[in-house]
DNA sequence: GTGAAAGCGCTAACAA
DNA sequence: TTGTTAGCGCTTTCAC
């Protein structure tokens, strides 16, 4: 491979000129310019990025530290992420915690040794002195769903509570007379917002009791064993609200398989705008997250704090969007 | 951050010293060696991974290079690789090609320009010419599921014939009298070789006709057209062998949409093992793919290649199991 | 066993 | 505009 000073003899400049040219700072003169492409033409010169990252403290590269990869939610966000980061000549690593602080913490040690040139958090237990720590060694940080108490930083992040309260009001448009909730893991910032909403919603209803909400994880199986439970306790319940597609998924497993129509007998609704929701019969009513977009957003943020095109934290809050489908569709909307 | 050279200072002996005892190669006396755990504890030094990249050409950095990061296939698999590189000290890059042969290309330049130590394959359109030129440059390779003809390289892949022969097989055994195969794109080992099984099994039964088969794109839509067509052919098709899980689940869909009952009037079997098979109602039957292991596999071959382990291609050919489910769980087993 | 020193390929002052 | 040069932090001969 061909080096900078290759490209340098055969232009007949210095190498600091080549430098320059590729980095498009500083001046080159117009004739230079043309030797020198020629030169990077000829010996098909491609700038070594490990040499420009020692050299330059910038590598091109940015993590992504979330739960798991295999949660189609965070897919499709590393999806986003990957082809943005792409379009800007950028790298991404990808890291899977699983909301371990032990893993985060390896992940940030590793990250920091590589010179990531920034880092995208979605995982659950950074606290604020890791932001300020990573703040004091000036490591763009955009946060994603998520932020430590008094730590300003980056958040993008989507309306969770109003989302909540459009799938409540939703089902009872369609009739529902009792709602329960299937709730996520309390110590993220979307299964507590997601909550409150729905908590606000019903909580001065006649028919509301505390005892219509049942943790499920955020997982098939967790939706299943809560529809189980709530269904026990209230053989009534005629809607259900799960603070996620995931959970929903499982919940209309369970309610199929105790013989329970959806949307007929109990309608349902989910939050996320995942896939999963569209190849089950019937397709699942959802709150949808532009997902794919919050990746976007957050990377281009995360790319323009890195570039030094932006100084301040920033909050970006999206808009969410209510997805009706077959397991909220009934025949008739009564009362 | 500290640097070699203060460790050096502080242990009062020479960087080559750090570096050795760093790198566990050459001598380096107890007491000495002592002296430095000491300085590195107190200076809570961590090696540059840039640095050691630029002076040793080792970035502890591996590519996984495949179509679609949401697709639940390579995301699991995605899961198992980075999973691995964790416990070996590497970090793994995310490269989505959409089996574009030109985004693949850029791909392995980027990955070249940054040292990566060693690739990881799973898109279509690497030929034996790219494989070569990775092989002279000592980039170690590992394809998963693929190999262009005549270039020898590692390759880690399962039965998908034999597989393919079992799905169709085990739907005879529930009785089926006709069945279609729902195939995958011709252009991948995995959606010919799946094809090609289900032909050699079927092609001599009376019943046989070159229009049971109909393509699906590995998609959930392309399953639901596929079935739409076939059915519309063949209204007495009672068993339909899917190329892949994703066409299965389209496929069921599409049948519940047509009113015909799972597994009773038409049984269905998938191809991977993918959870997406449990979520939904009938749950799928499948053959599947150990595919947690074939990352972790792949994974520490391509390691073990990187550190010179082993020097030699492999093959590795995993078993696959078929999973009977619901979706071809009929009440007499007839005839 | 250990150290001195020459790079790895590039960037960025500073001079010219 | 362009060139000289001193690093970036580490690895790796080659002496001692």
């Amino acid at each position: 491979m061909a080096t900078i000073r290759d490209v340098a003899k055969l232009a007949g400049v210095s190498v600091a000129t080549i430098s320059r040219y590729i980095n498009k700072n500083g001046y080159v003169n117009e004739d230079t310019k043309l030797r020198v492409e020629q030169a990077i033409k000829t010996l098909q010169y491609e700038p070594n990025a490990i040499a420009r990252g020692l050299a330059g403290r910038k590598t091109g590269t940015i993590a992504l530290i979330f739960p798991d990869i295999t949660n189609p939610f965070f897919a499709e966000l590393a999806r986003a992420v990957e082809d943005v980061a792409r379009m800007y000549g950028y790298t991404v690593i990808l890291c899977n915690s699983d909301n371990q602080a032990d893993k985060e913490q390896t992940y940030i040690k590793v990250l920091k040794q590589r010179y990531v040139d920034g880092i995208l958090f979605a995982s659950y237990n950074l606290r604020s002195d890791d932001v300020e720590a990573l703040k004091s060694e000036k490591i763009p940080l955009v946060m994603l769903d998520r932020a430590p108490r008094d730590a300003s930083c980056s958040i993008v992040s989507s309306k969770h509570l109003e989302g909540a309260q459009m799938a409540v009001q939703h089902l009872m448009d369609v009739g529902c007379k009792k709602i329960a909730h299937i709730y996520g893991p309390q110590e993220t910032v979307t299964g507590r917002e997601r909550f409150m909403g729905y908590e606000q919603s019903v909580k001065n209803l006649p028919w509301y009791s505390p005892s219509l909400v049942e943790p499920g994880y955020f997982r098939v199986d967790g939706g299943m064993a809560a529809v189980e439970n709530l269904m026990q306790r209230h053989p009534d319940i005629d809607g259900i609200f799960a603070g996620n597609d995931t959970m929903a998924v499982g919940a209309l497993k369970k309610l199929q398989r105790l013989g329970l129509r959806v949307p007929d007998q109990v309608a349902l609704v989910g939050f996320d705008g995942i896939d999963l929701t569209l190849i089950v019969e019937p397709e699942i009513t959802t709150v949808a997250q532009p997902i794919y977009d919050m990746g976007m957003l957050s990377t281009r943020l995360l790319i323009k704090k890195i570039e030094g095109d932006i100084q301040e934290e920033q909050t970006h809050l999206f808009d969410v969007t209510l997805i009706q489908r077959g397991s909220t569709e009934r025949k008739r909307n009564d009362e």
